[in-house]
DNA sequence: CTCATATTGACAACATGCTGTCATTCTGCG
DNA sequence: CGCAGAATGACAGCATGTTGTCAATATGAG
């Protein structure tokens, strides 16, 4: 069944299926912390990429890890919601610059005061050690799947 | 910046961000394990289901945690396809069973020959240890989120 | 047995993110 | 300086998964 798999290739799978299932509720728990602010884990992030410096789609999708053109559809929407202005670039005349209005950093502002309760309550909960223990492991799991490349056939 | 925040809030925020970025390279690695066979994730994820006992489209979505609805979806892919048909089901007469067919089952047996190759090389070089450890933090950390909900505000 | 309730599949609308393509704007090499 | 190539935003199309709704079918309490 679960097998002509080694004993460490079976526990990359269980750890990879408990991964996959974590993000799932770990997104759920995202999109819950930013719902009272009228946004979403995907709203949330490119505010917070914003606020953290100025920077265009493009900027921002590399930060992210998402394409420019998922961003720039989010980014739109947080415009046509005034949580963000597209402010001229001096150094480019076609990436505007996204800037948080102040509705925009209030809202930020509101969804991080509740994932620090929520975060606190958690890592208390699983304990810092395991979790920077983890954390190691997680990251190197990152690292070992991006450069195992998956051949074509 | 990171702060209002306990130290093990943080080890939490750290542990959640890495998390949710690995799942986003191990799905990514599940649709390139998949691709040569003509699948996706979702497509071999709802075969697995099937292959392990004949279900309904429900029944398989309360497995993988999704909605009946999306399973709905890629179920009729796949029968259009011809990897699965619906059988009658004696204990239902709306709920029909998925069943593999012949080459339902050959396509399966491809990604997992290829699946079990690449998670025998990451199981190796991340080391079976460190993984299973891993794992049960994750696992933890799945039922500690589960529990905890989030005020409405 | 009967009827309120739950389950199931079908359909529609939406959110998120991807790839592909195009025209416009920058950048850098010669 | 001038032009090839990269970067960027805009637009279209697709895949995945969600919520909401409806009608048909099971199920269980009385």
């Amino acid at each position: 069944m679960s097998s002509d798999r080694t004993p460490a290739g079976n526990a990359f799978a269980a750890f990879a299926i408990s991964v996959l299932r974590l993000a799932g509720h770990l997104q759920t728990a995202g999109d819950a912390l930013a719902k009272p602010a009228g946004q979403t884990s995907a709203r949330w992030q490119v505010l917070a990429a914003a606020d953290h410096a100025p920077m265009s789609v493009a900027d921002a999708g590399r930060a992210l890890g998402m394409t420019r053109q998922g961003v720039q559809r989010v980014a739109d929407l947080l415009e046509r919601d005034g949580l963000i202005v597209y402010a001229e670039n001096p150094a480019h005349q076609r990436a505007k610059l996204m800037v948080l209005t102040d509705g925009g950093k209030a809202v930020l502002a509101a969804i991080r005061a509740r994932q620090a309760v929520w975060a606190d309550a958690l890592g208390e909960a699983l304990g810092e050690k395991g979790l920077l223990q983890a954390t190691e492991t997680v990251i190197a799991a990152l690292q070992a799947v991006e450069k195992q490349s998956i051949p074509e056939r």
